[in-house]
RNA sequence: UCCCCGAUCGUCUAAUGGCAGGACAGCGGCCUUUGGAGCCGUGAAUCGUGGUUCGAAUCCACGUCGGGGAA
């Protein structure tokens, strides 16, 4: 890649601002894109993310650049890729991750071919990573680390990826956009929540495109894990694997959310300790490195955004599914959330959870009848 | 329409004549580009009305409600 015209996608906030302006700093040529996902109403209160006043700010800091903006409209793509797939995990009694279908569908390839529309050689976001000869490492800072929501990014989109701020702290982001006069988004708060969510109430999200008829929206059963009713809640869309708050007190200790079954609406609670699991599936594998890996491998899995990674083997390969043995137990496998793979600092891949198990067989160890 | 047993924060429960305590849930904050978790902080109750007593959740009477009982 020789050319130095680069489209750097901006939200709007501080990260993508300053990867802009570093960039620019570093003489490249550059596009300022903004992607249009949803349409909110007009007076909602500014949100970090794709709100009418983040498009304002991004147009602004291109303006002080002396770079052009465009707005991309990718609403519909968005719609489907990611609201719709949001609505029916949660429908099916699973976790939805959807800033990972963000990145991998609609920021990564849809914005991509816009990318190649306008004869970009590069792309470059605000992302806490590094990117390297296609190969994409945690950012410096394992504070803001983000490469949990981006396995799914192919590798041909990340040899030509640019990441100005994966190499350093949040801190030296915002310092250096006061040092390059980005005054309008130094000091922006953090993006949080869903952006499409606007108030942080995913349910009305479920509501307004499926009903107020829809199942996962019913009342339903708590239940211990024998079966015992212990009390009703307001429908399972509302809880996730985990999930403390909200679950009917008067125990002992505290209760956790163990499972979700949405053909009972029934959603079951056990203690801290039936959340562990030596196991783990998934499925919608995609793999970062060069070569795919394969039984018998051993991989480092991270199940959660901001988990401790744990030793793994790689026990069953079957097409984009895979299954792990893991060393030592986590808690609380989710369906629907991610599990990212690494190689130390180095990202392998990743997929969506299918399920928790208990212990599979590892494959290395001879199996006696 | 007679007799038993029971009633304490939202929930489960502790205190048997001496400051109504705990756990879980709730709420607030921190953390966080999903959902959660975690950490810190915090509000919250003696079924009602009388009586006995220096003092009542505790003892007595009546009532209410819930469960049980050979007309």
């Amino acid at each position: 890649m020789t050319g130095r015209r680069v489209l750097v996608a901006m939200s709007g906030g501080v990260d993508s601002s300053v990867a802009a302006a570093l960039l620019h700093e570093q003489g490249y040529e550059i596009i300022g894109a903004t992607m249009k996902l949803f349409c909110h109403g007009e007076d909602l209160p500014d949100r970090p993310c794709c709100s009418l006043d983040s498009v304002n700010d991004a147009r602004r800091v291109c303006q002080q650049l002396g770079v052009p903006h465009y707005v991309l409209n990718l609403e519909s793509a968005f719609s489907r890729d990611v609201v719709q797939d949001f609505v029916d995990e949660y429908s099916r009694g699973r976790t939805p991750i959807p800033c990972v279908r963000c990145n991998t569908f609609t920021k990564f390839r849809d914005l991509v071919r816009k990318a190649e529309a306008l004869d970009c050689d590069w792309i470059a976001t605000g992302h806490y990573a590094r990117a390297h000869d296609g190969d994409m490492y945690r950012g410096l800072d394992h504070n803001k680390d983000q490469t949990y929501f981006l396995w799914g990014v192919e590798r041909h989109v990340v040899e030509r990826l640019l990441l100005p701020v994966g190499h350093q702290t949040k801190a030296e982001t915002r310092a250096v956009a006061h040092r390059l006069g980005l005054e309008v988004v130094a000091e922006k708060t953090e993006s949080q929540d869903i952006c499409f969510v606007p108030d942080g109430d995913h349910i009305k999200i479920i509501r307004r495109e499926l009903g107020d008829g829809a199942p996962a929206l019913q009342r339903g059963p708590f239940v211990l894990p024998d079966g015992t009713p212990v009390g009703e809640h307001d429908g399972y869309a509302r809880f996730t694997i985990g999930q403390r708050k909200g679950v009917p007190g008067g125990f002992a200790a505290p209760m956790f959310v163990v499972a979700i079954e949405p053909e009972t609406r029934a959603v079951v609670l056990g203690p801290r300790e039936a959340l562990l699991g030596r196991g783990l599936v998934a499925r919608g594998v995609r793999w970062m490195c060069a070569e795919p890996l394969r039984v018998g491998d051993r991989v480092s899995v991270q199940h959660r955004h901001r988990a401790t990674p744990v030793p793994a083997e790689i026990v069953r390969s079957v097409g984009d599914e895979i299954e792990l043995a893991l060393d030592a137990p986590l808690s609380a496998i989710t369906p629907g959330q991610s599990m990212v793979l690494y190689d130390g600092e180095r990202l392998l891949g990743g997929g969506f959870i299918e399920s928790g198990s208990p212990a599979p067989r590892r494959h290395s160890l001879p199996v006696l009848v």
